[in-house]
DNA sequence: CGGTTTTCTTAACATACATCAATAAGAAAT
DNA sequence: ATTTCTTATTGATGTATGTTAAGAAAACCG
């Protein structure tokens, strides 16, 4: 049951004291999630941060019905609505389980109460953020540098799992473009350049 | 010298006591550069944290030539390359003074033996970088949900000093278009909509 | 398996934005 | 004050992307 989450840890600084671990342990409680089953709805107050033991989640704003995809996030990795979290505010994104989905959750006071005991959590919790913001960071430099064109193209490049999990029409907004232009995009990737030269 | 910063840690929690201040003031520098000047410059590691005591800085990313705004931060405001200064990898970005600008730096190996020293200095760090993934969470939304035409509203309505501060060329590159186009949409702003009714 | 719903594609047309070029308006320099 | 450089505006034109609507393909379900 916590393998995963410990074998992720294990490649952590600062290492876990067994004390410490078994803290972090008995603050841990399992969660199963339906496919298309809301984990944190917009305008609630997330109170927990996950670890996906398995399944695939997905951020995304809901604009009066157009759905914006923000993120994708399946095994191995943590997930939260982390700024509803901080700041004990509701949260304006919605993440949902995109198949059936493993979770295990820390709840914000049993997180408050490591912090205090542990100063090892402090130093976790800083690295967390400092990497969570590194990854925005890059996102958001993307979103201002690159066409949509350019951040499927670089869906491609990097071998993105998300090209054969996620359905198209996410990818879509998650790149920004609507699905028929996504559409467009492919076709016009598959049949590259062909000038007229005989 | 110190008046600014320190208010600044005024309203921060936790409250650092007098020994860890001292600490504190004895690793910060002051630095001025000149309207123009590269502070952080693309290419390079970025070794310092800084405080703005006075002036106002940009940052962007250089695509071959087009320049693209990504963040302008003035008075009693940390900046830095948060990336580059965590992973020690060359940052992405530039950081320019837009005008004549007083900086109070602190280096990371500093930054590093306050962690080290001081516990309370671990968890500046960590709501520092909370703050930080908020603020560009927040940006990042902004980007996939409005056009730029609705940011350049946001800023009117927010009353953002930028507008008085910051050339238009370099807003219209940061809420995403050319200067051509802001110049549009200030004209349309100017004269809303007159449908012909008589 | 057949039917139903969801997702994907295609086309025609509309709109937002980029590009290029010219000019005007301001700011800085001499 | 005159010149020079930078910044802002405007118009003409091109391209990327949105919208609407229809049909095709794929996934789901009884």
């Amino acid at each position: 049951m916590f393998e995963k989450i410990k074998a992720y840890h294990f490649n952590l600084l600062p290492q876990l004291t067994n004390q410490e671990w078994q803290a972090y342990e008995d603050c841990l409680t399992v969660k199963k999630y339906a496919k298309g089953e809301l984990i944190v709805k917009e305008g609630e107050i997330c109170n927990y941060v996950y670890f996906v033991n398995s399944g695939l989640t997905r951020f995304y704003l809901d604009a009066d019905g157009r759905e914006v995809s923000l993120e994708f996030i399946g095994d191995n990795e943590y997930v939260s609505a982390y700024e509803s979290f901080l700041t004990r505010m509701p949260a304006c994104e919605n993440l949902e389980a995109l198949k059936e989905t493993e979770l295990m959750q820390l709840s914000f006071d049993d997180l408050q109460m490591l912090y205090h005991l542990y100063p090892a959590f402090q130093i976790i919790g800083r690295i967390v953020a400092e990497q969570l913001f590194i990854c925005i960071s890059r996102h958001s430099n993307a979103l201002m540098l690159l066409t949509p064109e350019q951040r499927y193209q670089q869906l491609i490049a990097n071998g993105s799992p998300l090209l054969q999990q996620v359905p198209q029409y996410m990818l879509a907004s998650y790149i920004g473009v609507t699905p028929e232009h996504l559409s467009r995009i492919r076709k016009k990737i598959m049949k590259p350049v062909l000038v007229a030269v005989y």
